[in-house]
DNA sequence: TTATTGTATTTTGTATACAAAATTCACAAC
DNA sequence: GTTGTGAATTTTGTATACAAAATACAATAA
């Protein structure tokens, strides 16, 4: 019985779920035999798979010694958040000049449900985060952009595990991004975007600093 | 015989190169049988080969039907080119605020022999030009910004093959952007980085709307 | 002629077999 | 205790076989 005209996407979609859940521990060592029984598919769909997340940078190729899980470092974290930094603040000022500003009800629907509510529900506010960021890149309809974007975003949230600034921090931000876009002030879009990455970076400096103590 | 412990390495480069020089045609369908055999090879490293240049988006690939040589048009020209403006720019950005300026050396070594010279080889500045770029890069040290910027890189190749501005208008541009790095002036770094591949798109358009004429 | 259906051929996707390399581990030499 | 050697085992990389899907094409009906 066939389920899949290809097998590798549900199997490239699994690993990689268990790689940000950290059911694949990072530098863990991926003996194929295994994962391909566990899931129950041979070793030819599975490589596929593994190919495709090694050119995504999650999983580490050394020719006849294996396939490892990769592990990102502090210097990783900050340099997926310089990329990310350059890359939507770009997506920012595309949207600024863009005539057909349409797509700004969608991006303001990501916040509006946070305004004027005492507590903040931080797994839904998390969300709806990552919702506003890739709807940013995505509605540049740049599709190189959304691509590599797409590139750092998977590395960002191995390693961030949910993490995120408070709300009551970064609400406020996420409007004003919004609103330099609906002004159509490129410039300023650029920067509030980078501004806001930067400080998520520093968040996790910080973090990564705590921990190591 | 076994030359390689990784066959699907050459396989990658010689396709690539082949993507490169137009051997393979932009659209053309990939046979792997044939492919396969015209390089002496079997299915399964030439697959591996495949999946990689299609993370790369020189392959597209439609379930059960087959995978194509990717076609770049109009609005890819353009898309490129922003990302590698978001990118290169951040790159200049970087090497700016360095306190290292080692690196500065081997960049004016690109150009310096064409400084004062009556009549430029375009081949050798196309080639020093190349280096200049995938240098700013590199010299960031940041790994995830080579492999993104590396990504879009390929692609301008593919699509200019070995169109450049004239050495004349770029070679100032060039050691512009190299003083700002070695003065430490990163916004100055950044924005002529970006204008120098905004003037670069914007041949590429021209030279687009040329040929449709 | 143009559609349409059924069949043959091609091509893809997956599993598997097998050789070569890497790893493990026991045992000897120092 | 450490180091080195060499089988036994594991694991990777490649080729190949085969089933399922896609495609090409011929034969038939309208």
């Amino acid at each position: 019985m066939i389920q899949y005209t290809d097998l590798s996407q549900p199997i490239y979609k699994r690993l990689k779920e268990m790689i940000r859940s950290g059911e694949l521990k990072q530098g863990e060592k991926i003996i194929q035999e295994k994962i391909a029984e566990e899931l129950g598919v041979s070793r030819t769909p599975l490589m596929k798979a593994l190919l495709a997340l090694e050119n995504e940078y999650l999983v580490e190729s050394i020719p006849r010694r294996g396939m490892y899980i990769r592990t990102f470092d502090y210097d990783d974290i900050i340099n997926i958040y310089v990329c990310r930094e350059a890359l939507e603040g770009m997506a920012a000022r595309l949207l600024a000049v863009k005539k057909d500003k349409s797509f700004i009800k969608e991006l303001e629907s990501c916040f509006t449900p946070f305004l004027n509510v005492k507590t903040i529900d931080v797994n839904a506010y998390t969300k709806a985060d990552e919702t506003f960021h890739s709807s940013l890149i995505k509605f540049t309809e740049n599709k190189p952009l959304d691509n590599i974007y797409f590139f750092s975003d998977i590395h960002d949230k191995v390693v961030r595990q949910g993490l995120v600034r408070p709300p009551k921090e970064t609400l406020e931000e996420h409007f004003n991004i919004i609103n330099a876009i609906k002004q159509g002030d490129a410039d300023q879009a650029e920067n509030l975007t980078r501004y806001h990455i930067k400080k998520s970076k520093e968040l996790l400096i910080n973090q990564q600093k705590k921990s190591k103590q």
